[in-house]
DNA sequence: CGCTTGTTTCACAAAATCATGAAGTTAAGA
DNA sequence: TCTTAACTTCATGATTTTGTGAAACAAGCG
């Protein structure tokens, strides 16, 4: 634990939380800042942070969350949104987070499908090498078909957990 | 389609297949080089190529197609294997490499899991932050047992194309 | 209107990544 | 044991990526 009373927040581990997994994100592929902002977010009670907060948070300049954010928002991670009579821009974590994450990689597999198809016409669909694309192609178009019922699944368990945990839907 | 008599091989359309396709893999955050060590088995009849032959494909120098196959290998994407009595390293690719990226997507989420836990406790588990990780924990968990009942049911499918396709098992 | 605050754009510099050639290692075959 | 082929390691230079400060831009608010 740490030298907080339970159940608080602990700074420092928080902060060292953040460097953690958005370096782990970013290992895996994802921008480094975008990593950053990303979990900083995920890290904050509200789930919303202004720019300047963020620059704050991470320790960057604004031009750097100017960036990420636009990234965010491309791939759906994140939404802007200002408040009426305001000018700061708020940034808030999507509520769907996981779901959208899975769509995007769908969308990724879509792209792959259709390099597939052209490359098994340049192999030919009789050669070895043609039919093991024509598989790879296939086992897209079954996860694509599959997706939706986990998803589903997964939104019954969620709402069961919900439940469990003395949450309202 | 092509110059080639239908069913026949493309060259010119393979090659631009590979560095289309690799370059994919490399926008999704695999490394450069090898993404397109690993388009350029698939897209070869035997999945199997020696570093020399890999080095004349790809245009590069050997010692660039050794640090793509020391990753390719460490991720389980291929195998490298040598015939007895002989010194060139063959390259293959796995035959079930769609089962081992899943497999190694879920030691992704692993890691990210453990991380996970302790954000939980650095936030407390009754904060709201606190509780929506610990919510994005479940998902990866479920996520972890749907798997093998998806990749059973790939099995089935697969075997039913194969059959299709007049293909042996 | 213009002042002011918050955000974005852009040119540049710093840092990380990548492929190379050359030297080093290993093991086959003579 | 010596030679040689195949691969790996390592230092280097080139390219790419990333974050910055400064300047431009936008929109509340007086």
């Amino acid at each position: 634990m740490s030298e907080v009373a339970a159940g608080g927040r602990d700074r420092a581990g928080v902060q060292e939380f953040i460097e953690r997994f958005a370096g782990q994100l970013a290992d895996a592929g994802m921008q480094r800042m975008a990593a950053r902002v990303f979990v900083a977010l995920l890290a904050e009670d509200a789930a919303r942070l202004t720019a300047a907060e963020l620059a704050e948070v991470l320790q960057v300049s604004p031009a750097a969350i100017s960036g990420a954010v636009r990234y965010l928002t491309q791939v759906d991670m994140i939404e802007r949104r200002r408040e009426p009579g305001s000018r700061r821009d708020y940034y808030f974590l999507k509520a769907d987070m996981w779901y959208d994450m899975i769509t995007q990689r769908e969308q990724l597999m879509l792209r792959w499908r259709s390099i597939l198809d052209d490359g098994i016409d340049a192999l030919g669909v009789h050669t070895r090498a043609g039919q093991r694309m024509r598989e790879t192609v296939a086992f897209f178009d079954y996860l694509h078909e599959e997706m939706p019922g986990v998803m589903e699944r997964w939104k019954e368990r969620r709402a069961k957990l919900h439940r469990e945990w003395g949450l309202s839907d």
